[in-house]
DNA sequence: TTAATCATGTAACACGTTACATGATTGC
DNA sequence: GCAATCATGTAACGTGTTACATGATTAA
């Protein structure tokens, strides 16, 4: 579901073709939602028959022809129709997946400093996301300052905020989960 | 992947029923992870056909009858195998996904007031998921006090520890994001 | 000259969701 | 009398992943 509604999303700022949307979706919503390509032209193919999209041939020399997509009302539509649905949006946000706890949840069964070597791994990675998410935070306070379209970018600074709060969250998890093992650095 | 290993992880403590795993599985990786019957099934059948597994039939009467689910030696292989692949828990912590920023993210083509509302829904929706979980911690603590498999629970709670901060780094966040729109309570 | 980028996709598989079916028993 | 619990599953569908195929262009 998010990704064709992502998909619609970034339809609805301009057309773009389907490697150009990969490439959008991946810088834009890939910390907290990743798109392959294969899925995307699939995707595409789906909403282009349900008639929420339109795709223009684009003829080329030297390069494969590509297909432009763009939005229709009835895509807009929908898009406007999911955002609205609150309830969904909640029911959503109940369902969280988090492959990672399922392995601390049974590390019983490892011996302790494997266990431990486990979560330092995970807490060097959160340091990692943490700064690849400043650049994306940063890239984003540039548009805004240039672009005016504060309606939008306003939402995407909330959700860079998110990212940053919550691997910072889950590093100072690691910290602690670090020293409950008894793991002095 | 996580679902299946979940399964395993439980069959580990003990010999059960799909029925029994499943309402095992949803009491103490619910938070984190959820697992429908249909697929539960599934899963213990697959395993069971690659061997990991091994089904006893237990007649009844009045109820129907079940079939007792009994981890082998390779499953329990299995187990510890994927255990201790680190890198594959690494990339696993990388693909996150969150359905309810990708509504946000977009949440621009709301009305500003529709914004604000699914928000806070939003953040209603986060105190009561840290209340629920708060019985969880205290169920696992009480256990702690009274079962002495400290190498296993220690996880647990690092586990509940993760949901706490986790929820509470939420609703931090929505609080933020709607005095960022401009919404004073 | 090797790899990456451009640009499209297909096929098969794995995993997750929804709806349905059965039929006795227990608690309100 | 009605709903929930017990206990199993099947079928169909939706979504996500992996591997592969094509073939020119461009940068290291």
């Amino acid at each position: 579901m998010s990704l064709k509604y992502g998909l619609l999303g970034l339809l609805n700022y301009g057309s773009m073709t389907g490697y150009e949307l990969g490439k959008a979706f991946n810088a834009s919503l890939g910390f907290f939602w990743q798109g392959q390509t294969s899925q995307i032209y699939r995707e595409l193919s789906a909403m282009e028959r349900s008639g929420w999209l339109t795709a223009t041939r684009v003829v080329q020399e030297g390069r494969p022809n590509k297909k432009l997509y763009a939005l229709t009302d009835e895509g807009k539509q929908a898009l406007t129709g999911w955002l609205s649905d609150a309830e969904g949006a909640i029911a959503e946000a109940l369902c969280v997946r988090n492959a990672f706890l399922m392995r601390v949840f049974f590390a019983g069964e490892l011996p302790p400093e494997r266990a431990v070597s486990l979560l330092r791994a995970f807490r060097e990675q959160c340091g990692q996301a943490l700064e690849k998410l400043g650049d994306t935070s940063r890239a984003i306070a540039e548009y805004s300052a240039l672009v005016s379209a504060e309606s939008r970018n306003k939402y995407w600074r909330i959700v860079a905020m998110f990212g940053e709060s919550f691997y910072r969250a889950e590093l100072e998890w690691a910290d602690r989960a670090l020293s409950l093992l008894g793991d002095t650095p």
